[in-house]
DNA sequence: AACGGAATCAACCGCCCTCGG
DNA sequence: CCCGAGGGCGGTTGATTCCGT
């Protein structure tokens, strides 16, 4: 089709900043008699302008509806999560906050959430951590090193906080945080080998310190007794927006670098194949098998979205020798869930 | 105080989609 | 079905502001 002829050729149409007073021409005219056909607008409201130009100053900053400064820390976890689902479909993402503008969100995202997802080591394009899973592969060593994992009880070995601290990243956590998930839900003896110290490697990973995750919170998280302590990641009804999609943070928000879509958007839906989808907005089914063993049912042939958040830890596993052996030494583990 | 680099965000560009003739 | 006008969208630019040295 090419281009719209709109603005083109139209010598000495003006461009650049809006000043006060063509602003007022616009509004004024738009208030009193709609902004009919942009292209005919600049002529009749007495601007030297492009239709667009008019049309874009109208949308991204004279509308009266628009709501102006900070974005909200429940906007900022919204804008993400839609992210997540819709990846760069700024106008849609828009539908659903009220009072901003897709530009708005689009300029937030590039100058702010892009960045901050970056640091925290998460992919802001697939919303997953950058995982180079060879880094993966000196983790067992560690694990060896530091702690007497296959044998009697939480390891006690002395070891080396700050090489861990640099060496434990994001991807690294969401793997243990499924071996801790698995930990805390396998017929395993008590306490559970190897517990204590995956919980020290964990609040390393997320913060350098002992507090750096609240650690019980980060033990329910991981829970998986009848999936009623993952976040409510579906609801039956077409979501109440904010409230629901918010619920995916809780607890996870104070200032630790990772919230809980991290932790449960990502890792959880990793485990469960849950379709993370607030917009489809589809039931999910969930039956308890017993012994530690859950299975889930939802997915339904037309959401486009089917998918997105599946990601099999047991692949990543699998690439790994190094963490099969780890496993092998946990023989009461069952990991048919991973 | 001056400077330079980084961050911000309004505005523009160009492509795509829809709809009516 | 084809074509073009009009509008919308996402990507990019560049002027301005902020901040550290």
């Amino acid at each position: 089709m090419g281009r719209s002829p709109c603005c083109d050729g139209e010598a000495g149409v003006k461009k650049g900043p809006w000043t006060t007073e063509e602003d007022k021409l616009l509004m004024d005219y738009i208030q009193e008699k709609g902004h009919g056909s942009w292209r005919r607008l600049p002529k009749l409201a007495g601007l030297n302008r492009c239709g667009k130009s008019c049309r874009l100053r109208w949308t991204n900053y004279l509308r009266p509806d628009i709501k102006r400064g900070r974005f909200t820390d429940d906007e900022e976890k919204l804008i993400i999560h839609l992210h997540s689902l819709l990846g760069n479909k700024w106008s849609s993402i828009a539908t659903k906050l009220p009072g901003r503008t897709d530009n708005e969100i689009k300029n937030y995202w590039n100058t702010h959430l892009r960045k901050k997802l970056l640091r925290m080591g998460i992919d802001p394009v697939t919303h997953r951590p950058r995982t180079d899973l060879s880094m993966l592969a000196g983790l067992p060593g560690l694990l060896a090193a530091a702690g007497n994992f296959g044998g009697s009880g939480a390891g006690t070995a002395a070891w080396d906080m700050n090489a861990l601290k640099l060496q434990v990243d994001v991807a690294k956590f969401q793997l243990l945080q499924g071996l801790v998930r698995a930990l805390t839900t396998a017929a395993a003896p008590a306490p559970a080998p190897g517990m204590d110290y995956l919980m020290e490697l964990l609040a390393v990973s997320n913060g350098g310190q002992h507090g750096g995750v609240d650690q019980n919170i980060l033990l329910q998280q991981c829970q998986w007794n009848h999936m009623n302590n993952l976040p409510a990641l579906t609801s039956s009804a077409p979501t109440s927006g904010m409230h629901n999609i918010s619920g995916l943070f809780d607890g996870f928000s104070a200032g630790d670098g990772l919230s809980s879509t991290e932790l449960g958007g990502h890792g959880g839906a990793s485990w469960s194949k849950v379709t993370v989808d607030p917009l489809m907005a589809d039931d999910i089914e969930c039956k308890n098998n017993g012994g530690g063993s859950v299975s889930c049912e939802q997915t339904p042939a037309s959401s486009p979205f089917d998918g997105l958040e599946s990601l099999n830890l047991m692949d990543d596993l699998n690439t790994d020798g190094g963490w099969k052996d780890l496993l092998e030494q946990m023989p009461w583990l069952n990991t048919s869930e991973l």
